[in-house]
DNA sequence: ACCGACTTCTACATAACGTAGAACTTGTTA
DNA sequence: TAACAAGTTCTACGTTATGTAGAAGTCGGT
């Protein structure tokens, strides 16, 4: 159950089951999908007539969305922090630096 | 199932029950300790009697190490990376940048 | 050889997820 | 307007992860 919503325009169901590899049944899609709406990953448009879904957030918003999950539920975030840029590699310091305005 | 694992010493499999609430059974702290050690999360000692468990990584550890791994799913580092410094709050980007070493 | 502490095996319930058939809805067409 | 086709909702089954624990096996000390 990728999230292959990087898509910027909402999607019908069927639009989604012939992107996805293996064709599932577009039940199946339909499925998925509005367990994802429940979950609020994705919104539905219930006024036209294929409802068309779409992404409540982009997948970098998501990931960076899961980031800050992570980082705001560690008792000690300055240490998670302090690990996490320990780990990184040169180019995403820079980029990090770049991005905090060095 | 909660990693209970910042302590630093290993421990038995009855010491990890008296420190969880609800006195579990005994068997059941080390259904899950194994569970875990299959998945790498955690150390067993089986030479002493009493196999003595411990946590291969520290929370913080293991919470940047998540991060990382988002941050490696991600197709557009980068993006990630912009979306997850422009959500943080003062005293995390003022972290950031001093662990940047400004 | 036996006992008690400890571990392993087996098992069951719940929940999430992938999958999809069956039934229902609705706009369109003959 | 009655039938149809496209689309949606309801229901369901298999799999896997997880929490829980009873039953059986192992092993060192008495």
């Amino acid at each position: 159950m990728d999230l292959l919503w990087q898509s910027p325009a909402p999607l019908a169901a069927a639009e989604v089951r012939d992107a996805l590899p293996g064709s599932p049944a577009i039940t199946t899609v339909l499925t998925v999908l509005t367990r994802l709406e429940a979950k609020g990953f994705v919104t539905r448009d219930r006024g036209r007539r294929p409802h068309l879904f779409g992404a409540t957030l982009s997948r970098d918003d998501y990931m960076a969305e899961l980031m800050h999950e992570v980082l705001g539920s560690a008792p000690d975030r300055e240490a998670v922090l302090a690990r996490f840029v320990g780990r990184a590699s040169k180019s995403e310091t820079d980029h990090l630096r770049k991005l905090l305005g060095s």
